[in-house]
DNA sequence: ACACAAAGTTCGCGTC
DNA sequence: GACGCGAACTTTGTGT
């Protein structure tokens, strides 16, 4: 237990200031979650279907950094192989993992 | 493709009214979470044991009389294994289920 | 108060003896994880790089299952927004999103 | 070999066998955490509160003085928020902070 | 102190 | 309608 010795410390007030504005940001977090659920509520009023509208949002929101991660890691995967020749991903994964002084 | 399908005219329009209204909103509550990260980072410049203020706020969010009903089966359980010694709390769950006499 | 008590329900020798078994499992499940981070240990020591180990290890882990749902969610994505013609995947997601009664 | 490369030769074995070791070892693991699944369930076909056994596992893991420690912090914020009346830990709590003739 | 990885908890879905 | 399964999120621990 980091540094705990505060009976006194404890300063209620402040800690009351943190407690509520924690708790009301994360009120507002909830009411954007039920937001959301009406959204999706609604989408399947339109006749779409919830689950694969989810994993559309995942997908979208998958896309911009792990495609290119994805790529990254196979290359790194091939690489590590011993696979990989000429792509400079490849070569420099080489590089990295086995020494470029050998 | 025979007629009178909605899917190729309406749908994608209406599927992406979705998806941007549902991505919107997480984006939003994505930002309320940086901001409550960022609260509780403040709060530990100012010396409070942010691992606790979350125990507490999670406890806050549970109303008192499941709160209390769970502690109790807890120590019930903790008392069928014979934990619940020299400790306040089991003091106190021993009291409740042994009798204050004892 | 008549024997509503839960005291006697909660059965102290069967419930040690759950915790028991659990925490032995749970033991040897830790075990196997020292065990894992002795050989990412092993292998640093060989010259690789934990971290892209690590990913590689995910990365097979991933691959039998989620490479087929990873091409599944895309075509359903794709079909959502009426892109999607003459594939078999595609033909039963439209069916599914947009009505085959269409 | 004497020379100080062992990135075409020797590394691509190596690497697999480290692969293999961590994959069988990792197999083991989620073996394990199948067999404490089954017990959990069997413990709630024995009418056993899963959750609450998990919490109660949880909490032997640690050992007695963090735990007192830190459910005595918690309560120090909880004293501090206005929140300790008319519960068992509360009053004991309380009775610390403040005084036991309170 | 940060970032990554592991564990636990919760929620929505499919099943019976 | 409830129960069990699986995925998503949140929180906790660790290694750099």
């Amino acid at each position: 237990m980091a540094g705990a010795e505060m009976s006194d410390a404890v300063a209620p007030d402040l800690l009351r200031s943190f407690v509520d504005r924690i708790e009301r940001l994360n009120a507002e977090r909830d009411e954007l979650g039920e937001d959301v659920k009406a959204v999706y509520a609604e989408a399947r009023g339109q006749g779409f279907d919830v689950k694969i509208l989810r994993k559309v949002i995942a997908l979208r929101k998958k896309d911009p950094a792990q495609r290119i991660e994805e790529a990254e890691i196979i290359d790194l995967y091939l690489a590590a192989l011993g696979m990989l020749a000429g792509t400079p991903l490849g070569d420099a994964a080489v590089e990295r993992q086995f020494g470029a002084h050998a």
